[in-house]
DNA sequence: GGCCATTTAGTTGTGCACAACTTAATTGTG
DNA sequence: CACAATTAAGTTGTGCACAACTAAATGGCC
């Protein structure tokens, strides 16, 4: 087959670049995000949390309590996955889940005691992570800039792909 | 920036820089992730197939014949994840499924006439992949050396805490 | 040759992502 | 006011990732 190493006598047709490319390029993030998710989930056993609960945690510490949809807005994350996700914070007694007063459709995300207790414990993870890397913080920064680049042509690749259809 | 805006009034802590940092390149390497993901789902609709399936359909294609171990190897995926997307490959027809002759442990991956055939129609799945990118081969390239860096060091540095403990 | 460690798949259980749907509350419009 | 459209959570079902385990075959070693 034309691949592996192409032969002085063949010359790879433009789809074999591009198939062999893109190839790479997937297998490369999909490896690279389940790398990066086995480092956490190292690194967070001790918490007792998975990296997606890490996530929730830590914009709850950041932003302080708000209800389940802006969660969402901020993970990119919908209800199917936040629902249960919750459900197993509040079992943990990290948060308390409670509807609105005001309106009543939605659900306020509260840190209980022990959930806000959980930030001094936690403190130590970023360096840990970071320092799994091997980057520097100005590496670390540009490709976080390139991934965002990236998933934003995405999205709109997707917005555009399932608006003409 | 700055990270958002910290009032002039406090001085950020490396802590917090670190906290922050940490917290925009998990969340960022997560979002490309799902955002990828994304996009294949949609390309992938029409062959029936998911974005792992793809993947393992792509090293068939392109190395032929194999069993489920190499696969393993390729993929970085073990046989819990792999046997039960296999079955269902071989439930759709794409791939046939074998114990060795010579092994009997091990169990032989084929491509069916249609897992082959199929080939033709994926064709044109990474040109719309990358066109939904909007990047460029050489950035593409780029970003995937870097991921593959990173990939590296994650792994090892798993391997490392893994053997301490 | 007999036995034990290793190897290869598969199974089970947990958790996440997402699509499709349901339920209930709110909002907008005539 | 009434009623349709919208919004927020939750539920159900499918598929993937991974840990922990089982079962069966193989290989090495005495």
């Amino acid at each position: 087959m034309a691949h592996k190493s192409y032969p002085g006598t063949m010359t790879s047709t433009p789809a074999d670049d591009w198939l062999r490319l893109d190839r790479q390029i997937c297998f490369s993030l999909n490896a690279a995000s389940r790398a990066f998710n086995g480092v956490y989930r190292v690194v967070l056993k001790d918490l007792g949390l998975t990296y997606p609960q890490y996530l929730v945690m830590l914009v709850l510490w950041e932003d302080g309590d708000q209800p389940v949809k802006k969660l969402g807005e901020r993970l990119r994350l919908d209800s199917g996955t936040l629902s249960p996700l919750l459900k197993r914070l509040e079992a943990a007694g990290l948060v308390h889940r409670e509807r609105s007063a005001r309106d009543e459709r939605s659900v306020e995300v509260r840190l209980t005691g022990d959930g806000a207790a959980l930030r001094e414990r936690a403190a130590e993870v970023p360096r840990r992570i970071a320092a799994a890397t091997g980057c520097d913080l100005d590496e670390i920064s540009a490709l976080r800039d390139r991934l965002d680049r990236l998933t934003g042509a995405l999205d709109a690749a997707i917005a555009a792909e399932t608006a003409t259809r």
